[in-house]
DNA sequence: AATGAATGAGTTTTCATTCAT
DNA sequence: GATGAATGAAAACTCATTCAT
């Protein structure tokens, strides 16, 4: 009896078990190889499904901003207010899920690649692009337009900043902290001196 | 008598060789006929002068470190104020040096490599304390030392943030407007509403 | 259902053309090009079974021993006096087998290879116990365990020294002239003048 | 001032440093490098006296041909009789100097050296023929060429054997037993039983 | 659909040899 | 005579990809 529609079930488990093989070896040292055995299946599978290795990161790199934006999206929904959107935000971009090594880890690797492949790259802008829109449209009461941008640029980038310091901090990374300082620049940017 | 003493001048044609060939070609695919055929020399003499490629990442990384690090040093120096200091440090980051894209593609290379490779990774965390220090120390005049280290903190992190996101932005990364908006910030860290 | 179990046969196949690529351009110039062109497979296929060139040559020199050893059993098994077990041994030593210019070769490359690498050191003091204790066995009537000592020790020497000074000898090296001497050298240890 | 009439004395160096490097390393993983440091002088010169490593090799078995010649000469010169030219041979073939590790290694090198390089071949060839004869020549008394013929045979034997047998036991090499047994198989060639 | 087997192109690494000084 | 520098050819080893079953 033939099992019919393992394509989708497949496909993630190797962009689940590609996500820890990032983490375990580095992107770097990475093999189809290292994939399979992860992801408990045989190395010729990678590229029934995916044809390649590199389809294979594109499709693991896709997969981790559809799972952000999902959380993201998530949170805005419930959000009553301006104010709460952004938080929202704040919140998406420090939940336990944003922060697992494993994913972290696969991020960066993200950005490197977009550095060199085009592909990638086109995947990193549209989660910039989304981000810095949404920052923007929750700051539009600001009294100009400059503001606005300078406030969603600024909150963009502490957001990456924290989240990149955490990386390669000591400890665990923890999200609290970093939410803290991220609602204390928000308020700064709402009500300035 | 032989030529004498190469060793300090192949090594470093070979580091900048490298920190060339991580741009143009990317960190994961590059080889060390790559970084030999950019420093115009031979693929052995890498080994003879490194031991290995992984010697000379590390090597390149620590470079990156050394002169990031004097650029910062040289700014503090001619500063004259606690308040001057800061935007020392932010000039620092964002001068021109910094923003070549290569130093660029090289910084973000150290930042993936430190999450697998121990040696790399202590040589992000002198660079992580050091700035941190350096900005806990110009704020050390806030009212408490919670204050200053959110301060420290928050700034360091818009940093590397607003750096990350000049990364790959649509332009040539300029750091006019990261510097303009890094201002901002100090300030309203030293004055709060 | 793909082909399977075919580890057994490649690692044969390549430890048999292991040696007689040894024999024909010698150890010391033996590539695993070589081997795998010996063995009609490809060069990749050597390091997906034994991992190393260096475990290729232990799997080699242990499949010496193997053979080896099992000639002299079965032959001892088949010798009906401690007298007949004596001549098994001799026989074993130099049967067309051992004989082979391929297989001569080898050997040698084993004594060779066991002065630096502890793991054929190991594995050719296995050979030299188990070949001095079944002589001690076989000599066991003699007067003085003394006597059994001495006997053993100079038959074993004979056989190795017989049988090395065969292996650079103008003619093929041919085993019947050797046995003569083995078992004169035997008489002369059972029956002292 | 120029120093003239280096070359024995850095020829001497070399195939000195190689006997060393032979033993340390394995003949298999030597390098001109290996030796030259070994030397204490630099790689370059090694093709400077020798012309290519293979021919310091060869140099090298020379050495070991030469120096146990002159021991084996030295010894026949002082013995009174047939008999004492015999213990003579033995006394040479396992004297202190034959059985230092370093000799050891080299010799047995030179072996395996002669199965695939006609040259050294050649050289090893000079060795056995000389040890037979001078043996034949001192078993010249025995009632029958053919006699003779087998006693010079299994004398030469029995020291290569028991020399390869002490290359890799348990113990330091130590030529006193070897002798002892070497004695008692000529006197039992010369008075049979 | 799935796999173990196999390959070959490409990578790091080693090293004898050459050379300018 | 002597050396450190440099090279290039060749080696071990890796791995994405293909394939027969």
């Amino acid at each position: 009896m033939p099992k019919t529609g393992m394509a989708p079930v497949r496909r993630r488990a190797f962009v689940e078990a590609a996500i820890r093989s990032i983490h375990d070896r580095g992107f770097v040292d990475l093999t189809t190889g290292d994939v399979a055995r992860e992801a408990g299946l045989s190395q010729g599978l990678v590229h029934h499904y995916f044809g390649s290795k590199s389809a294979l990161i594109i499709a693991t790199m896709r997969h981790l901003l559809i799972e952000f934006g999902a959380g993201i999206r998530e949170r805005l929904r419930e959000a009553k207010s301006p104010r709460g959107r952004l938080s929202a935000i704040v919140d998406g971009s420090f939940c336990d899920e944003q922060l697992q090594p494993e994913v972290i880890s696969a991020w960066l690797t993200f950005y490197v690649q977009a550095l060199t492949e085009p592909a990638v790259r086109r995947l990193l802008r549209i989660y910039q692009r989304r981000l810095i829109s949404n920052l923007r449209h929750e700051y539009r009461r600001l009294p100009t337009r400059e503001t606005a941008e300078v406030a969603a640029e600024s909150t963009a980038a502490m957001i990456d900043g924290l989240w990149l310091r955490r990386v390669l901090g000591d400890a665990e990374p923890c999200g609290e902290s970093a939410i803290a300082i991220m609602e204390a620049h928000i308020d700064s940017q709402l009500e300035p001196s």
